[in-house]
Formats: structure tokens, C-alpha cells, sequence
DNA sequence: ATAAACTCTATCTACTTAGTAGAGTAAAGA
DNA sequence: TCTTTACTCTACTAAGTAGATAGAGTTTAT
């Protein structure tokens, strides 16, 4: 399951991308249209802001905008950079690789080609789902 | 991530398809050769066989079998049993729904659609991959 | 100066995962 | 029937994570 901090980072980009030419949006705003708890909200922000998606400016008229372009920013990133691994096996991952100690020989491991699968169309789907795209889809 | 519980499931259920025609086979001899600690291990097989998918016999000579065809267990269902839902959102499970608190109106929830299509994907990925596959992939 | 608004550190509760311990029950075979 | 083998059941625990909340600190516009 994607953690709520994912989902809640997904929606917040959506109302961002939506308000890109409005400027700076508060958290305040943010959390309470998109039924986001503030508090938790600024962290995630903040998350957002470190990785280079958002920036903020502080004071009056102060908030968060968009600094990346809205098809640059992906549902895989997102979810990588808050719940790490897209994979279901540590063993399959790309960025997060660990081999799985009761594996016998990753070679034959009879389960592990499935979950490659898995996780290839996964990420094809969330690459192409960009703040673009979802924009389109809700109209 | 999938579950330990769920991988060792899986390893356990393959051995069992190998063995298929030598008789019920030792908690302790596929926990040994698959390198699952063996009290886990019993926990798992126990719910496979509420599940109706092994069977056990007590006592001298007992043990675990398969009472299904390898080709009718899948890892999709295996993965159901031990970790619940395949969907990333509650929202877009079949078996397991339960509408997002914060979301708006399902109707027009730009991420939904995404994770509706990456839970088709999984599933069908993991239906084909029965026993019967993965004794033929591993040779 | 002061109010607005983001930033940082610390803390908390509930839940889940992975695993262990040990007593109980059933069946086979001598 | 006694003993051994082997599955079954209940309870427990340690560690980690999710999902927050509280409050003080810092920066900036006016």
C-alpha cells in the first residue's frame, strides 16, 4: 500500500501544478482543501522542497510553488522518495538492492522474474502518470 | 513490499510442488532447504491449509502436501492471504475497499485511475504465475 | 516593530512484522 | 498400550514504522 504521506504529496502536486500561475500557495490552503492534516502536510512539503520539486518563500505572501515543469514531476519519483522501493522483492530493486538472504541462487530463484515483471510495468505506468497527465484526466 | 511471510509461503509452496508425488514432506525438512525458521514456517503452512491448499498428516510418516494443482494456485492469491491487498490505494481493491477519507469525490480523484491501472497489471502478472510456471522456469 | 508563514526538533500512540517458547493433540508402529 | 514423531495452538516479545501533534525558532513583507 502506498503510505499516506505518498498519496497526501500526489494531491498536494496536483493542487500546486493547478495554482502554478497564482503564486506562492499556503500550506494552510493546501491541507484544508485537500483534507490534509497541516502539520503532517509541512513535512511533506518540506520533503518536496529538499528533493528539488518545490520551493517556498517565507512571510507575508509567502507559500509553496512548482519550480520543476509539471510533466517532469512523476507518481514514480514521488512514491520512491517517500516510500523508497517501487519493488515488491529487495532483490528486484534498482535503486535500493539487497539481496535476499534466504535465496539460495538469485539466478534460479524461481519467484524473482515474476517480480521483475511486476515491477518494470509498474514503473512504466507511474512514470507516465505526470502532474500533465493528471491534470488532463480531472478536467 | 511483500511480507516474509508471503516469500516464504511462495518458497514453501513450490518445494511442496516438487515433491508432489513423494508423500507428505517435513516442516523441518523445507524449512531447513528453503532456510525458513522452522516455527515461522509452521504458522505459514497452517494457514495454507485453513486456505484449503496443503493438506497434513500427523504423527510417523506425516508432513504437508498439496492437495491442489499446481496450475490452480497463483501467486496473486497466495500474496491476498498473507498481506492482503495487491492495490496500492484502498480505494481501487476489489476484495479489501474502502473509500479514502480525504478524498473529495472518487469520480474525479486524479491519482485513482493510475493505481487501478498498475493493481490490473500486478494482478494479472501474478495470476499466470502458477506453480506449474514456476517449476518449469527454475528447470 | 509586528504579524505572517515557513522550519526545525522532539515526542507520542497504535499497529505491524518477524520471530520465539512451550504446552497440547493426534497418529503410527513396536 | 506405550512411545515417538510431528503437526497444532496460544501466548508473548522486541523492533520498527506510520501517522500524526506540539511548540519554539527563523525569515520576510509591510
Amino acid at each position: 500500500m502506498l503510505s499516506k504521506k505518498a498519496k497526501y504529496a500526489m494531491l498536494a502536486l496536483v493542487h500546486l501544478a493547478k495554482h502554478q500561475d497564482d503564486g506562492p500557495v499556503l500550506i494552510s490552503k493546501i491541507a484544508e482543501e485537500e483534507h490534509i492534516p497541516q502539520k503532517f502536510l509541512e513535512a511533506i512539503l518540506l520533503d518536496l522542497k529538499k528533493d528539488g520539486t518545490l520551493a517556498s518563500k517565507k512571510g507575508k505572501g509567502g507559500g509553496y510553488y512548482l519550480i520543476k515543469s509539471p510533466d517532469e514531476v512523476n507518481m514514480a519519483d514521488v512514491m520512491r522518495l517517500f516510500d523508497g522501493a517501487i519493488a515488491l522483492l529487495p532483490c528486484v530493486t534498482y535503486k535500493y538492492y539487497e539481496r535476499c538472504e534466504e535465496c539460495k541462487d538469485e539466478e534460479t530463484c524461481s519467484i524473482r522474474e515474476t517480480f521483475m515483471k511486476v515491477r518494470n510495468q509498474t514503473v512504466e505506468i507511474l512514470k507516465a502518470c505526470t502532474l500533465t497527465q493528471l491534470m488532463k484526466s480531472e478536467g
